[in-house]
DNA sequence: CCGTTTTCTTGATTTTTATCAAGTAGCTTG
DNA sequence: CAAGCTACTTGATAAAAATCAAGAAAACGG
């Protein structure tokens, strides 16, 4: 079973039976460290599933880059409005690893309804929680200091702190590197 | 047509017959200012679409509220986890004003898909929808200073500032009531 | 209409975080 | 190994925002 089989039977139940007729849509591919999965402006054509290694999430603001998140194996990745309403991506979406995915293509991910009965009802508590991640992120800028973003965030994501350039984490939680820098201090003593 | 009416067919493009049969299933009901439509920790057994006032999101924080959204006329609500998956509530809805709303229940709702065989589909889409306005929030914290929040909101939602007390605003937009007062005096200069 | 309560504003001060600048540590690669 | 990167740290300073405290304005209720 491979790691995509894994994760959907252990988030979505399916059975053994749906398990092989989806993951048969998925195609692997793997990218270089620096490789883009995707860039601002194009559309998004694909969904794709980690296998392992890191892919992050930016924009770049004149010149600046600002890092949404930074996604890790046995997460689906997409700009979904961009595949969803055809619209151009806003983010960029680069390897900071190798990479192995899992991708299926817009036209087969459409067709998931037709091929498994229970997805749309599947695909709505997916969006559901995806839906409900963001409102707790919110909520951590809303009511925490930097600080305190950052321990969430490292109690949650404690892998993400070895593996990746602390500038990126530190962008993705709203500060600067030095900010991220004299917080970790602070913790080690 | 009733707004309720109104809104399905502009939004999800429902024709004149699904729109009465889905909006058949929405009761129509009424809140005094101060009272709940639901509280932190019940189940949230409901999906409500705001006919008119303004209904205050937030969650109380031992003693602190922090307001994490207002929702206005044509907007619908409900704790989508608590809603979705049976779990308590993690926000308190209370009516700022006196609230017009149509109510549906959640049996009703989850029926919806028989009834209405594009259903999934519209639910779907609504869902991106939302997920794509958290990532835009997020992306504001992460990427802008509190005065440029402030204006972000204004720009797009100039009556909220009418008719909601300064101080939940400033609290959704992560800021305190001090701070919101003073970039509002340099606005107005 | 008057007193009460709530909301908003303002100033002084402190805390938090950003910015700027320089230096260090750790990789990578020819 | 040395040169060149990149990431990270540190210090000094500036800017942004929070906190505390007091007063003004507005809304509300009898």
């Amino acid at each position: 079973m491979t790691d995509l089989e894994q994760y959907l039977h252990a988030y979505f139940t399916f059975d053994q039976d749906d398990l092989v007729k989806v993951s048969a849509l998925f195609k692997k591919k793997t990218l270089n460290k620096g490789d883009y999965f995707l860039k601002t402006g194009k559309p998004c054509n694909q969904l794709c599933f980690i296998q392992s290694g890191l892919l992050r999430i930016y924009a770049d603001m004149d010149g600046k880059e600002v890092t949404q998140w930074i996604s890790t194996k046995g997460y689906f990745v997409a700009d979904l409005s961009s595949l969803l309403f055809q619209t151009p991506s806003r983010w960029n979406m680069q390897a900071l690893t190798n990479l192995e995915i899992f991708v299926i293509e817009r036209a087969e991910y459409n067709r998931l309804g037709e091929i498994i009965p229970k997805w749309p009802e599947t695909e709505k508590l997916f969006l559901a929680h995806c839906f409900t991640m963001m409102e707790d992120r919110i909520f951590s800028f809303i009511s925490m200091t930097a600080e305190e973003r950052y321990q969430f965030l490292f109690e949650k994501n404690r892998e993400l702190f070895n593996q990746v350039p602390l500038q990126y984490i530190a962008s993705m939680l709203g500060m600067t590197p030095e900010t991220i820098s004299r917080i970790r201090r602070k913790q080690l003593q």
